[in-house]
RNA sequence: AGGGCUGUAGCCAAGUGGUUAAGGCACCGGAUUUUGAUUCCGGCAUGCGUAGGUUCGAGUCCUACCAGCCCUGCCA
């Protein structure tokens, strides 16, 4: 593995392929993706998929979806669903699904196992006693009243607290560590609790449950991961991750390295905040595209391939850093540019009479002005047509190149015409008559330069079409920092009704299209019908001009 | 008696004591263009949080300081 590409270079990358080098693990590698399923996936978590299941793809290992279904008052059905088909849709397929409830059993007999040893002790302290007692940053922690319970105590009481012989909260299990660590996590961390509640997966079989610093470890192992890679708010945690599997029995002992997680501008990461926006309807859903969730970045027209290379552009580190959107942007393009056909559409239509056209005629107009394989299309070009608002001026700014009163333009993949007359209502132009230089298709006029090229749909055959600018959602770049209601933007979405052209409407929906001078667009998922077109902008092109 | 981490350009990021500190994004020039897009060419750190030290040689090693993030859930 020395020959790993220089651009995904990253420390962990570096450390496998030391650890494969030394035989660590047998040479093996096998990474997980394990989330809670208490809501939809969202870009942080792109950056830990494509982590996991990329490292074991080059390194010819594997990589297992794992739902980390412990706490299930928070969990449901709906997100495992909701996960599995996002991890699919971004291009991944796990070796091995599991949930850790599978391994409610193993766990429990681990726990046992660390009563036996005297590790562990079932505490019946409230569960503020317990906060009190742990200490501080900066004092020690004060010994549990129950901390000496004997061996046998200790197992029939946690066989009670199993029974349901216990009301929720009224004991726990600990692990008895260190009430004077300077980490707060090995001052007797819990390591179950009682919850008479239903589990999703294991119905009524349980009413305790195991924590999370006790549950990862003990699946991690149980799966045989060697590399178990979480960002770094589980820094500290590591040291109880390691004591766990130091004192149970268990032959496979995984390893912790964190990484620090994805930071984007303008964007929300936090599930409890995202479910907010949800259940408060200020989206349309968890899918709505102005979501940084995997199912709205989908909605919104991002290919999968643009989220993988943004992935793999932004790099791992253990740097707290914040990504700009342009970032993700930018690859979002770069894919786009090669895979979207090209189209027109006019969003904000001014009509256009063309004086002296004559019958309707037909354009061939290739799909894509690099790619041939592509194909060509035919457009029908008539004596009326739709031209974008902003692409006519009355009075123009500098260096302004498309259309004025008197001045010429090029139709895009047709003729050049020039503007006769402005109908204007109010001072404001409301219809163009233009006449059309007939020896201008496919060759330049004679004697003149035509600078500016614009686009157009026909107004007899083109279709009238709802186009969906979402832009930002938050109006600060950290929306955490701020009460959520403060970081809404209000102008997050502007609705356009506008026209396209036929090869535009007749898509099924998710087909991406570049209109033409525009942007990025999807034909929207849920609502785009061939005779009632959606689309929702997907990103903008470059704009060097910027009107 | 606090502990665990992190500082390389506007934003990411490579760099593992030895030419002149990779690369990407952004930005700025210029060429091509029937998309003000794309593409192409060029520019963009005398300096690596700061100050000392070790060394023939330091972004890399040492010391001290400064700044930021995380940890006191029966959440993950």
């Amino acid at each position: 593995m020395s020959d790993t590409p220089v651009s995904g270079s990253n420390f962990i990358r570096t450390m496998i392929a030391q650890d494969i080098e030394n035989g660590k693990h047998g040479g093996r590698v096998g990474t997980r993706f394990p989330p809670e399923p208490n809501g939809y996936l969202h870009v942080g978590h792109t950056k830990s998929i494509c982590l996991n299941f990329g490292i074991a793809e080059q390194f010819g290992g594997t990589c297992n979806l794992r739902f980390d279904d412990t706490n299930p008052e928070k969990e449901s059905i709906e997100y495992i669903n909701a996960i599995k088909r996002d991890v699919e849709w971004l291009g991944f397929q796990w070796n091995e699904e599991h949930y850790a409830s599978d391994y409610f059993g193993q766990l429990y007999d681990y726990a046992l196992e660390l009563i036996d040893k005297g590790l562990a002790y079932v505490d019946s302290q409230s569960a503020d006693d317990i906060r009190v007692n742990r200490g501080t940053l900066t004092e020690p922690g004060k010994p549990s009243p129950n901390r000496e319970r004997s061996v046998e105590e200790n197992r029939s009481l946690f066989e009670a607290m199993k029974a349901g012989k216990f009301a929720d909260g009224e004991v726990v299990l600990r692990a008895k560590i260190d009430m004077g660590s300077p980490q707060m996590c090995m001052r007797d961390p819990v390591l179950y609790r009682v919850r008479h509640v239903h589990h999703h997966r294991t119905g009524d079989q349980w009413c305790i449950y195991p924590m999370y610093d006790f549950t990862h470890c003990i699946s991690d192992a149980i799966e045989g991961i060697t590399h178990s890679l979480c960002t770094l708010e589980f820094e500290d945690n590591r040291v109880l991750y390691d004591w766990i599997l130091a004192n149970i029995s268990i032959p496979h002992k995984s390893e912790q390295t964190e990484f620090a997680r994805l930071q984007l501008e303008y964007a929300m990461t936090s599930k409890r905040k995202l479910k907010t926006l949800v259940d408060e309807q200020i989206v349309a859903g968890w899918d709505d595209p102005r979501m940084p969730t995997v199912a709205g970045m989908r909605r919104k027209g991002y290919p999968p391939a643009a989220i993988r290379d943004f992935c793999e552009r932004i790099g791992v580190t253990k740097k707290n850093a914040w990504i700009s959107m342009g970032q993700l942007e930018f690859s979002v393009r770069e894919a786009l540019n090669d895979s979207a056909a090209r189209r027109m559409a006019v969003l904000k239509p001014l009509k256009v009479k063309l004086t002296n056209l004559g019958k309707a005629i037909e354009i061939e107009q290739s799909n894509h002005p690099k790619d041939p394989e592509m194909g060509k299309r035919t457009l029908q070009l008539s004596d009326e047509i739709y031209i974008e608002q902003d692409d006519f001026a009355l009075e123009p700014p500098p260096k302004f190149k498309r259309l004025i009163e008197g001045g010429e333009v090029r139709l895009r993949g047709a003729y050049v015409i020039r503007c006769d007359k402005v109908v204007t209502d109010n001072g404001v132009p409301v219809e163009l008559e233009c006449s059309v230089d007939l020896d201008t298709l496919g060759k330049n006029p004679e004697g003149r330069k035509v600078k500016g090229v614009i686009h157009w749909v026909d107004a007899k055959t083109g279709v009238a079409a709802e186009i969906r600018e979402y832009g930002l959602l938050f109006n600060e770049a950290n929306p955490a920092k701020v009460e959520l209601e403060q970081a809404i933007n209000p102008a997050s979405l502007v609705i356009y009704q506008g026209f396209v052209e036929p090869a535009a409407a007749m898509a099924t929906p998710e087909t991406q299209f570049q209109f033409e001078r525009t942007g990025y667009y999807v034909a929207d998922q849920h609502d785009h019908q061939p005779e009632k077109p959606v689309f929702n902008l997907t990103v903008g092109l470059r704009d060097s001009f910027g009107i």
